[in-house]
DNA sequence: TGAACTTCTGTAAACGTTTACGGGAGATGG
DNA sequence: CCATCTCCCGTAAACGTTTACAGAAGTTCA
């Protein structure tokens, strides 16, 4: 352990007889003469030479880091993000720094003003609000940012969104052609970006249908397991007839429905069909496999990544941000009926 | 977007009218007369000064940042030990550099290697498998590292381990006490560290009970859904008995013989009793809810965390490689039987 | 009053790279 | 044979911090 100090380019140099110049652009593949690329790379070689990344940002302003930020990483989605995310910048060079903020909205905003420690080259964030801070912070970051979920200005930042509210009518409308009719919603913060989108598809759909939503359907709690089950919870001890479909925010809380429903002895999709969003791993290993709104989280990291790598390539034409939309898809199974897939009829690219 | 060079020491040296080591000392909280402090953070206040990292790193050699590596960040295992790690990191100020490196051995040697970078104060790593090269570089490391997982010597680095020797028997136990007598078992590939020690302790154990294991009941591919429906697959197209119980060397591979047994009309537990291992949160979503061996994913990480700033603090005792062993307990779901939770009898601290 | 301390501050060096600049040596051409 | 051009290479500066060292100013005490 007692290791000597590790050798820099001066060591290299000495061990070579050159200047560290000469090192330098042997090591960065700057044309030198061949005698003297041998005897840099053998000395190199010899004395397990590896450059000092922090020396290398401080005079190159190159990190070689981008910073991934989400609220959890242990919600399934962000992870999908993530799984994509990842092999796209290490193909790249980069590394991930990645940073779980917890549901604090004030912890967003520091990884935001965090950059300017410039230990990043670009960061890609999931806001799960987006606040007076957050735009502020977004026009003065020091570093390209591109947001995944939407904005509340053009202009910001690049954008990678996906149509939720399509996906939430995608789900209405299937629930409407398998002939339900009193279709219940389970919804998380509604103060959320993911939130309010669901909640205002939810009400304008049903309005629309000249159906508009009964208060005794619609339940408002977190993006988690106990809230479907509290949902089913309130909806099975109400006066008014169970619904004979749920419609929910995301796929932990059609799990906890799933169960709340078991556990009542109500059949799915006999008694109560159901639907989930996001179509994470858990739909298709639940039981029944959970019909699902795909909201496109793979793609949309995947899109985000490539999008921040374009902007420091410089490939991006500097000012005008660009978004990005993924379309949903339906993901049937069998908690509402047969299995296929339903998409919304645009193109996918 | 057009900004203009951030300020750094020196700009808030002249604003403030101070030397440039009197800004870094006010910003370092070394003691200062209140009216340099006051001018200090005025100006920093004023221009938004920001540190920046590299030079930080390149002068103080801390990188501020811990490196975490695992072979897949999607397997629930990694995800888990990832949820325990970042936030202890966080808490003690460090950013967490994730890295993903695929089943790819050489790619784990590569990130052992990487830090000679100095990129990262340590690095948390996870081996699929543990080469002759591993150990070379273990040796050699430029920063502490905290190995998850056995070690094939002694001494080489911190350790976290679990003895899934004991997590095997705990389940064989189990269904021993059910009643169960043809034990099936479905393993990853046992030239994996986590592979082999299951196969051993499987074998060992049926040795022992005097049941030497028939190899039609043994099947070995890898760690996911396909090879347990493909392994329900095989011994039931085979001349012999199904067997009425499987243990099944992770809960993914538990879960792909669910699906095959419920395709096959055989009943969870009726007919078969299945078995998963390290308890992730798939095992408590699917149905039948999973019986699984818990080999404490999250406690290994977040030992691991404490384990490595430990060491950065300087509290470890230099030479001298600490391990901790992480006890597996036995979370009884529906798959088995009833619904309890027996552990090994050893204290879990 | 001046020596000896304290307390605070500024100057300058150092961390390990990359890169602008200029010089030396050899080749080419008149 | 000297001017010019090319090709390599070395010197030195710069990136933005932290910190050793020493000096200035004020305090205490003989």
């Amino acid at each position: 352990m007692a290791q000597r100090s590790s050798p820099t380019i001066t060591t290299i140099a000495e061990a070579a007889g050159v200047s560290i110049a000469s090192v330098s652009r042997v090591l960065n593949g700057l044309p030198v003469r061949a005698e003297t690329e041998r005897r840099v790379l053998d000395a190199a070689g010899r004395l397990g030479y590896v450059p000092n990344s922090a020396a290398r940002t401080l005079r190159s302003a190159r990190t070689q880091q981008i910073a991934f930020a989400v609220a959890d990483i242990g919600n399934p989605v962000y992870l999908a993000m993530l799984r994509e995310i990842q092999p796209v910048l290490k193909e790249a060079g980069y590394r991930l720094v990645l940073h779980s903020t917890g549901a604090d909205t004030a912890e967003e905003v520091e990884v935001l003003r965090g950059l300017g420690q410039r230990y990043a080259d670009g960061l890609i964030i999931v806001p799960i609000r987006v606040t007076a801070d957050h735009v502020a912070e977004l026009r003065r970051a020091d570093a390209p940012v591109v947001v995944i979920g939407s904005l509340p200005e053009e202009g910001l930042a690049d954008n990678v969104r996906t149509d939720s509210r399509r996906g939430v009518e995608l789900a209405l409308e299937h629930l409407t052609a398998l002939g339900r009719r009193r279709i219940g919603f389970v919804n998380g913060p509604a103060d959320t970006v993911p939130g309010r989108a669901r909640a205002e598809a939810f009400r304008d759909h049903t309005a629309r249908a000249g159906r508009p939503a009964d208060p005794a359907l619609v339940h408002e709690g977190q993006f988690d397991r106990e809230t479907g089950a509290a949902a089913v919870q309130r909806m099975a001890d109400a006066a008014e007839p169970m619904p004979d479909a749920l419609l929910c925010a995301n796929d932990l809380i059609a799990l906890g429905a799933l169960d709340a429903l078991r556990a009542r002895g109500l059949a799915v999709p006999g008694d109560v069909a159901v639907v989930g969003m996001d179509d994470t791993d858990l739909a298709a290993v639940s039981w029944p496999p959970l019909t699902s709104v795909s909201l496109g989280s793979a793609e949309r990291g995947r899109r985000a990544a490539r999008l921040l790598l374009d902007r420091l390539d410089g490939g991006a034409d500097a000012a005008d941000a660009r978004v990005i939309t993924v379309h949903p898809r339906l993901i049937v199974r069998a908690s509402t009926g047969g299995a296929r897939v339903v998409d919304d009829g645009s193109a996918a690219h």
